[in-house]
DNA sequence: CCGCATCCTGTAGGATACTG
DNA sequence: CAGTATCCTACAGGATGCGG
Protein backbone atom coordinates (compact mmCIF):
# COMPACT_ATOMS: atom_id res chain seq x y z
CA UNK A 1 0.00 0.00 0.00
CA UNK A 2 1.00 3.59 -0.55
CA UNK A 3 -0.86 4.49 3.07
CA UNK A 4 -3.02 5.85 0.99
CA UNK A 5 -4.51 9.08 2.75
CA UNK A 6 -7.33 9.29 0.16
CA UNK A 7 -11.17 9.41 0.85
CA UNK A 8 -12.88 6.57 0.99
CA UNK A 9 -15.99 5.87 3.16
CA UNK A 10 -20.03 5.88 3.74
CA UNK A 11 -22.49 7.35 5.14
CA UNK A 12 -22.75 5.24 7.69
CA UNK A 13 -25.95 6.42 9.32
CA UNK A 14 -28.66 4.00 9.87
CA UNK A 15 -32.15 3.13 8.89
CA UNK A 16 -33.56 4.04 12.30
CA UNK A 17 -32.13 7.26 12.57
CA UNK A 18 -29.62 5.65 15.63
CA UNK A 19 -26.22 7.95 15.66
CA UNK A 20 -23.46 6.17 14.19
CA UNK A 21 -19.91 7.44 13.00
CA UNK A 22 -18.55 7.74 10.22
CA UNK A 23 -15.40 6.98 11.42
CA UNK A 24 -16.44 2.75 12.32
CA UNK A 25 -16.75 2.24 8.42
CA UNK A 26 -13.48 3.23 8.08
CA UNK A 27 -12.14 0.95 10.54
CA UNK A 28 -13.43 -1.96 8.46
CA UNK A 29 -12.68 -0.12 4.97
CA UNK A 30 -9.58 1.39 5.68
CA UNK A 31 -7.52 -1.67 7.26
CA UNK A 32 -8.90 -4.72 5.02
CA UNK A 33 -8.06 -2.16 1.89
CA UNK A 34 -4.48 -2.09 3.61
CA UNK A 35 -4.35 -5.75 3.65
CA UNK A 36 -5.77 -6.43 0.33
CA UNK A 37 -3.17 -3.95 -1.02
CA UNK A 38 -0.73 -5.89 0.28
CA UNK A 39 -1.78 -9.28 -1.31
CA UNK A 40 -3.48 -8.47 -4.36
CA UNK A 41 -2.09 -7.94 -7.91
CA UNK A 42 -1.59 -10.62 -10.17
CA UNK A 43 2.15 -11.88 -9.16
CA UNK A 44 2.07 -11.68 -5.15
CA UNK A 45 1.11 -14.81 -3.78
CA UNK A 46 3.35 -16.88 -6.27
CA UNK A 47 6.03 -15.00 -5.39
CA UNK A 48 5.53 -15.22 -1.92
CA UNK A 49 4.77 -18.99 -1.90
CA UNK A 50 7.72 -19.26 -4.46
CA UNK A 51 10.38 -17.67 -1.98
CA UNK A 52 8.62 -19.77 0.80
CA UNK A 53 9.77 -22.79 -1.10
CA UNK A 54 13.43 -22.15 -1.19
CA UNK A 55 13.34 -20.19 -4.39
CA UNK A 56 16.61 -17.65 -2.97
CA UNK A 57 18.15 -16.23 -6.03
CA UNK A 58 16.57 -13.42 -8.25
CA UNK A 59 16.27 -15.80 -11.21
CA UNK A 60 16.00 -19.04 -9.62
CA UNK A 61 12.46 -17.34 -8.30
CA UNK A 62 11.64 -16.18 -11.89
CA UNK A 63 12.71 -19.21 -13.61
CA UNK A 64 9.69 -20.64 -11.08
CA UNK A 65 7.11 -18.92 -12.20
CA UNK A 66 5.90 -19.22 -15.78
CA UNK A 67 5.64 -16.08 -17.88
CA UNK A 68 6.84 -13.31 -15.13
CA UNK A 69 8.99 -10.88 -16.69
CA UNK A 70 12.20 -9.48 -14.54
CA UNK A 71 10.60 -6.16 -14.47
CA UNK A 72 7.77 -6.85 -12.71
CA UNK A 73 9.55 -9.39 -10.61
CA UNK A 74 11.96 -7.23 -9.61
CA UNK A 75 9.25 -4.12 -8.56
CA UNK A 76 6.87 -6.85 -6.69
CA UNK A 77 9.79 -7.55 -4.55
CA UNK A 78 10.89 -4.41 -4.06
CA UNK A 79 7.16 -4.08 -2.69
CA UNK A 80 6.77 -6.91 -0.65
CA UNK A 81 10.33 -6.02 1.35
CA UNK A 82 9.07 -2.42 1.83
CA UNK A 83 6.41 -3.96 3.47
CA UNK A 84 8.55 -6.54 5.49
CA UNK A 85 7.34 -9.64 4.42
CA UNK A 86 11.09 -10.61 2.19
CA UNK A 87 14.60 -9.74 3.44
CA UNK A 88 16.86 -8.98 0.45
CA UNK A 89 20.18 -10.02 1.13
CA UNK A 90 23.57 -9.28 -0.49
CA UNK A 91 27.06 -11.22 -0.91
CA UNK A 92 29.68 -9.81 -1.64
CA UNK A 93 31.10 -12.44 -3.28
CA UNK A 94 32.40 -12.80 -7.42
CA UNK A 95 30.05 -12.07 -8.53
CA UNK A 96 27.84 -10.08 -6.11
CA UNK A 97 24.76 -12.48 -5.60
CA UNK A 98 21.44 -11.66 -4.32
CA UNK A 99 19.12 -13.53 -2.38
CA UNK A 100 15.93 -13.72 -1.17
CA UNK A 101 13.85 -14.73 1.64
CA UNK A 102 10.91 -14.56 3.73
CA UNK A 103 11.23 -12.56 6.84
CA UNK A 104 9.12 -14.25 10.35
CA UNK A 105 6.94 -11.81 9.98
CA UNK A 106 5.56 -12.77 7.05
CA UNK A 107 4.70 -15.41 8.82
CA UNK A 108 1.49 -13.63 10.38
CA UNK A 109 -0.17 -13.33 6.79
CA UNK A 110 -0.60 -17.40 7.17
CA UNK A 111 -4.59 -16.43 8.97
CA UNK A 112 -5.37 -14.23 6.27
CA UNK A 113 -4.51 -16.43 2.99
CA UNK A 114 -5.87 -19.77 5.05
CA UNK A 115 -9.29 -17.44 5.63
CA UNK A 116 -8.98 -16.24 1.75
CA UNK A 117 -8.14 -20.09 0.61
CA UNK A 118 -10.80 -21.90 2.73
CA UNK A 119 -13.46 -19.37 1.58
CA UNK A 120 -11.99 -19.39 -2.31
CA UNK A 121 -12.63 -23.48 -2.43
CA UNK A 122 -16.13 -23.23 -0.89
CA UNK A 123 -17.70 -20.45 -3.09
CA UNK A 124 -15.96 -22.03 -6.28
CA UNK A 125 -18.02 -25.20 -4.97
CA UNK A 126 -21.04 -22.53 -4.09
CA UNK A 127 -20.72 -20.87 -7.56
CA UNK A 128 -20.36 -23.88 -10.20
CA UNK A 129 -22.74 -25.73 -8.12
CA UNK A 130 -21.36 -28.91 -6.37
CA UNK B 1 -14.46 -13.97 -10.54
CA UNK B 2 -14.87 -14.62 -14.10
CA UNK B 3 -13.70 -18.49 -12.52
CA UNK B 4 -10.59 -18.08 -14.36
CA UNK B 5 -9.14 -20.83 -16.15
CA UNK B 6 -6.01 -18.91 -17.03
CA UNK B 7 -2.94 -20.47 -16.20
CA UNK B 8 -1.11 -19.24 -13.22
CA UNK B 9 1.23 -21.15 -11.37
CA UNK B 10 4.71 -21.73 -10.18
CA UNK B 11 7.58 -24.54 -10.35
CA UNK B 12 6.75 -26.00 -6.89
CA UNK B 13 10.26 -28.00 -6.74
CA UNK B 14 11.70 -27.70 -3.73
CA UNK B 15 15.39 -27.00 -3.47
CA UNK B 16 16.19 -30.65 -2.11
CA UNK B 17 14.67 -32.34 -4.97
CA UNK B 18 12.38 -33.97 -3.40
CA UNK B 19 9.12 -34.51 -5.50
CA UNK B 20 6.24 -32.05 -5.62
CA UNK B 21 3.51 -31.87 -7.28
CA UNK B 22 2.50 -28.72 -9.46
CA UNK B 23 -0.97 -28.94 -8.14
CA UNK B 24 -0.62 -28.09 -4.76
CA UNK B 25 0.56 -24.55 -5.50
CA UNK B 26 -2.57 -24.17 -7.26
CA UNK B 27 -4.46 -25.23 -4.46
CA UNK B 28 -3.06 -22.34 -2.67
CA UNK B 29 -3.14 -19.68 -5.61
CA UNK B 30 -6.50 -20.35 -7.20
CA UNK B 31 -9.02 -20.67 -4.32
CA UNK B 32 -7.31 -17.24 -3.11
CA UNK B 33 -7.19 -15.26 -6.39
CA UNK B 34 -11.15 -16.45 -6.67
CA UNK B 35 -11.77 -15.01 -2.89
CA UNK B 36 -9.86 -11.66 -3.80
CA UNK B 37 -11.66 -11.24 -7.46
CA UNK B 38 -14.90 -11.13 -5.00
CA UNK B 39 -14.30 -8.95 -2.43
CA UNK B 40 -10.97 -6.60 -4.00
CA UNK B 41 -11.66 -3.71 -6.00
CA UNK B 42 -12.45 0.14 -4.61
CA UNK B 43 -15.58 -0.16 -4.17
CA UNK B 44 -16.87 -3.96 -2.72
CA UNK B 45 -16.27 -3.24 0.56
CA UNK B 46 -17.99 0.20 0.68
CA UNK B 47 -21.11 -1.66 -0.97
CA UNK B 48 -21.12 -4.97 0.60
CA UNK B 49 -20.96 -2.54 3.99
CA UNK B 50 -23.68 -0.10 2.80
CA UNK B 51 -26.16 -2.81 2.20
CA UNK B 52 -25.40 -4.55 5.44
CA UNK B 53 -26.50 -1.33 7.23
CA UNK B 54 -29.85 -1.54 6.06
CA UNK B 55 -29.69 1.13 2.56
CA UNK B 56 -31.52 -0.94 -0.16
CA UNK B 57 -32.83 1.36 -2.76
CA UNK B 58 -30.00 1.90 -5.34
CA UNK B 59 -30.64 5.66 -5.00
CA UNK B 60 -29.47 5.64 -1.11
CA UNK B 61 -26.92 3.17 -1.86
CA UNK B 62 -25.44 5.51 -4.63
CA UNK B 63 -25.73 8.48 -1.80
CA UNK B 64 -24.55 6.43 1.35
CA UNK B 65 -20.97 6.35 -0.52
CA UNK B 66 -19.32 9.16 -1.76
CA UNK B 67 -18.20 9.76 -5.51
CA UNK B 68 -19.12 6.42 -6.65
CA UNK B 69 -21.36 6.46 -9.77
CA UNK B 70 -24.53 4.75 -10.72
CA UNK B 71 -22.37 3.30 -13.68
CA UNK B 72 -20.15 1.42 -11.27
CA UNK B 73 -22.42 1.02 -8.38
CA UNK B 74 -24.31 -0.79 -10.88
CA UNK B 75 -22.02 -3.00 -12.31
CA UNK B 76 -20.71 -3.67 -8.73
CA UNK B 77 -24.10 -4.88 -7.65
CA UNK B 78 -24.84 -7.54 -10.43
CA UNK B 79 -21.06 -8.81 -9.49
CA UNK B 80 -21.96 -9.59 -5.94
CA UNK B 81 -25.73 -10.76 -7.38
CA UNK B 82 -23.75 -13.04 -9.23
CA UNK B 83 -21.85 -14.09 -6.65
CA UNK B 84 -25.09 -14.59 -4.65
CA UNK B 85 -23.67 -12.16 -1.57
CA UNK B 86 -26.93 -9.17 -2.40
CA UNK B 87 -30.12 -10.12 -3.23
CA UNK B 88 -31.97 -8.06 -5.90
CA UNK B 89 -36.24 -7.68 -5.38
CA UNK B 90 -38.10 -5.85 -7.69
CA UNK B 91 -41.60 -4.70 -6.38
CA UNK B 92 -44.20 -4.12 -9.31
CA UNK B 93 -45.33 -1.23 -7.12
CA UNK B 94 -46.08 2.36 -8.89
CA UNK B 95 -43.35 3.48 -9.63
CA UNK B 96 -41.13 0.02 -9.78
CA UNK B 97 -38.86 0.16 -6.82
CA UNK B 98 -36.02 -2.40 -6.16
CA UNK B 99 -34.67 -3.56 -2.87
CA UNK B 100 -31.03 -5.17 -2.42
CA UNK B 101 -30.31 -6.69 0.67
CA UNK B 102 -27.34 -9.32 1.71
CA UNK B 103 -27.98 -13.13 1.53
CA UNK B 104 -27.47 -15.06 4.30
CA UNK B 105 -24.70 -16.49 2.61
CA UNK B 106 -22.91 -12.76 2.76
CA UNK B 107 -22.31 -13.86 6.73
CA UNK B 108 -19.75 -16.44 5.79
CA UNK B 109 -17.39 -13.39 4.24
CA UNK B 110 -17.21 -12.24 7.84
CA UNK B 111 -14.09 -14.28 8.85
CA UNK B 112 -12.53 -13.50 5.66
CA UNK B 113 -12.78 -9.85 6.27
CA UNK B 114 -12.38 -10.12 9.69
CA UNK B 115 -8.76 -11.88 8.61
CA UNK B 116 -7.57 -9.14 6.26
CA UNK B 117 -9.05 -6.50 8.63
CA UNK B 118 -7.33 -7.76 12.19
CA UNK B 119 -3.78 -8.22 9.93
CA UNK B 120 -4.41 -4.79 8.33
CA UNK B 121 -4.69 -3.00 11.38
CA UNK B 122 -1.27 -4.11 12.85
CA UNK B 123 0.53 -4.35 9.63
CA UNK B 124 -0.11 -0.17 9.37
CA UNK B 125 1.64 0.08 13.21
CA UNK B 126 4.21 -2.19 12.02
CA UNK B 127 4.91 -0.36 8.62
CA UNK B 128 4.33 3.10 10.19
CA UNK B 129 5.80 2.60 13.69
CA UNK B 130 4.04 2.33 16.52
C1' DC C 1 -36.36 6.24 -9.47
C1' DC C 2 -33.16 2.84 -11.62
C1' DG C 3 -30.21 2.32 -14.28
C1' DC C 4 -27.59 2.00 -19.44
C1' DA C 5 -24.62 4.07 -23.39
C1' DT C 6 -20.51 6.62 -24.63
C1' DC C 7 -16.48 8.24 -24.19
C1' DC C 8 -12.27 9.00 -21.59
C1' DT C 9 -8.26 8.37 -18.29
C1' DG C 10 -4.94 6.21 -15.19
C1' DT C 11 -2.39 2.50 -14.02
C1' DA C 12 -1.04 -2.47 -13.54
C1' DG C 13 1.24 -5.26 -16.05
C1' DG C 14 3.58 -7.06 -20.67
C1' DA C 15 7.37 -7.02 -24.61
C1' DT C 16 11.73 -6.22 -25.71
C1' DA C 17 16.14 -4.65 -25.29
C1' DC C 18 19.99 -3.30 -22.70
C1' DT C 19 23.65 -2.48 -18.58
C1' DG C 20 27.16 -3.35 -14.37
C1' DC D 1 23.57 -12.86 -12.52
C1' DA D 2 20.50 -9.12 -11.11
C1' DG D 3 18.29 -6.14 -12.50
C1' DT D 4 16.82 -1.07 -15.63
C1' DA D 5 14.97 1.43 -19.50
C1' DT D 6 11.41 2.18 -22.99
C1' DC D 7 7.52 1.56 -24.96
C1' DC D 8 2.99 -0.41 -25.22
C1' DT D 9 -1.63 -2.69 -24.13
C1' DA D 10 -5.66 -3.89 -21.49
C1' DC D 11 -8.89 -3.02 -18.36
C1' DA D 12 -10.85 -0.90 -13.99
C1' DG D 13 -12.96 2.91 -13.06
C1' DG D 14 -14.60 8.07 -13.93
C1' DA D 15 -17.58 11.86 -16.42
C1' DT D 16 -21.50 12.94 -18.62
C1' DG D 17 -25.77 12.39 -20.63
C1' DC D 18 -29.94 9.77 -21.88
C1' DG D 19 -34.08 6.36 -21.53
C1' DG D 20 -37.89 3.52 -19.45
Amino acid sequence: MQMKTEELTINCGKPYAEESSHTDCHKVIMPVRDALDVISGKWKLPIIIAVSRGHKRFRDIERSIPKITSKVLSKELKDLETHKLVKRTVYDSQPVSVEYTLTPYAATLDSVIGALQKWGIQHRKKILGK
